[in-house]
DNA sequence: TTGCCATATAGATCACACCATTGGCAAGAA
DNA sequence: TTCTTGCCAATGGTGTGATCTATATGGCAA
């Protein structure tokens, strides 16, 4: 658990790096930081040192502490990767974060269909049940879907036993919920893109990395396809 | 720029949970690691904030801090996962990273065919030229084979255009330099990598997003076995 | 047995002091 | 004028003591 003070300051700090109002090359010192926020020196430091760690912030001395350029950020920070979604930045956040799912979660299907345990195995088949019957009740908008959805993809995940490939849940649970909340998921799902959820889910189950891959990449090809199409 | 207190602390501390050594669940305070490493608080707590900003610890007011489940970690994290190569989970970890380099590296070859500058394009088929050339002269095991190698990796990430997908270069790096280091790599490259490499690079310069994805996947494969029959 | 409360504990924050580094300026040399 | 040298002041880095705050825990009472 971490304090107010702390998160708060790191919180909004990081914000506005991420957002862009620090721009790249801004130069902050401590003494103004401190000021700013009204807080004292251990704390800017420690929310300094954090963004540091994240490559945003590089700080010298006899300098001041300067915003690093953005191609050095860690990008796949789940904390930068909120802060960017909560930003103007957010339709192209969104369009690399599920170009990152078309790499991600073919793969993970593949290994889940490989290694899968027995009880994720059947999660997995139950939650597409779930998924499938909510559909055809056209309450794909409801809560219960939404839920399932999202513990589909982190189950799939998980299920490949690779640390790195779960890590990227939050971040798709956070743009599925987000597309959620902004109303853009229709009370009757696309039908292609739930066959493809249900198959991968049999493929997994039964064990076929092929398939499972290969419908995977069919669901989040569409997705791909849609969140393009939003205008930034 | 950190300073040598800081800096060590961190890297230490970080190497002994990453590395298994403070197990999850392993209760520290900040007096403790005070006395161990002979240094202030606020060096103290400046490196276990950044650890909690990686979700490798966690702090509560009247217990100390906690070491955290392995599987909130952030993965992806470049220091980690340098943390993790250097661990006794060395061999783990590169296959998990080359599971990842499965995911992300075709994915990247498909953008970067369709959205690399003239520039970019011009370096990679470069780049593959002098790959081959090198590979021609049995010198596969050289520093610029070695370098050239990385070149490539780097340029194909970063030529996608995807920060996110471009965040995983200097892992990959590392573990390609690992590999070089330990003499792994042969005078006379694997033909058929080679060849696959040499592929991909053409795909790009001609914007041929499938077959650039198809020949990046097939080297990668051929890394991921390699890498899987190594004994742990 | 249950629930409340006092208390000790450990992190969170603050304020201040001093150190180490170094960008930039000024004086002097070429 | 241009370059070098050396000093100075600014700024982050580190250390320390004091105080605040949340809370785990044990003891007491109902």
């Amino acid at each position: 658990m971490v304090q107010a003070s702390h998160d708060s300051v790191l919180d909004h700090l990081g914000r506005r790096i991420a957002g862009g109002e620090l721009a790249p090359g801004t130069v902050l010192t401590l003494a103004d930081l401190e000021a700013e926020y009204g807080v004292s020196r251990t704390v800017v430091r420690e929310a300094v040192r954090v963004l540091e760690a994240k490559a945003m912030l590089s700080s010298k001395r006899r300098v001041g502490i300067t915003v690093s350029p953005m191609s050095r950020w860690s990008m796949l920070d789940p904390e930068l990767i909120r802060w960017r979604l909560s930003s103007s930045a957010r339709a192209r956040q969104i369009v690399a974060l599920t170009e990152l799912r078309l790499a991600v979660e073919p793969i993970a299907a593949r290994l889940a269909a490989l290694r899968a345990s027995e009880d994720q195995r059947a999660e997995i088949g139950r939650l597409a049940d779930e998924l499938r019957r909510l559909g055809a009740e056209r309450r794909g908008d409801s809560q219960e879907y939404l839920a399932a959805d999202i513990a589909f993809h982190d189950v799939l995940l998980r299920a490949g036993g690779n640390l790195m490939l779960t890590a990227i849940q939050s971040p798709i649970a956070e743009v599925i919920t987000g597309r959620h909340t902004a109303g853009l998921t229709p009370a009757d799902p696309v039908h292609q893109a739930l066959h493809n959820h249900v198959e991968a889910a049999a493929a997994i189950v039964r064990g076929d990395a092929e398939a499972a891959e290969h419908h995977v990449r069919g669901y989040v090809e569409a997705i791909l396809d849609e969140v393009r199409s939003v205008p930034e």
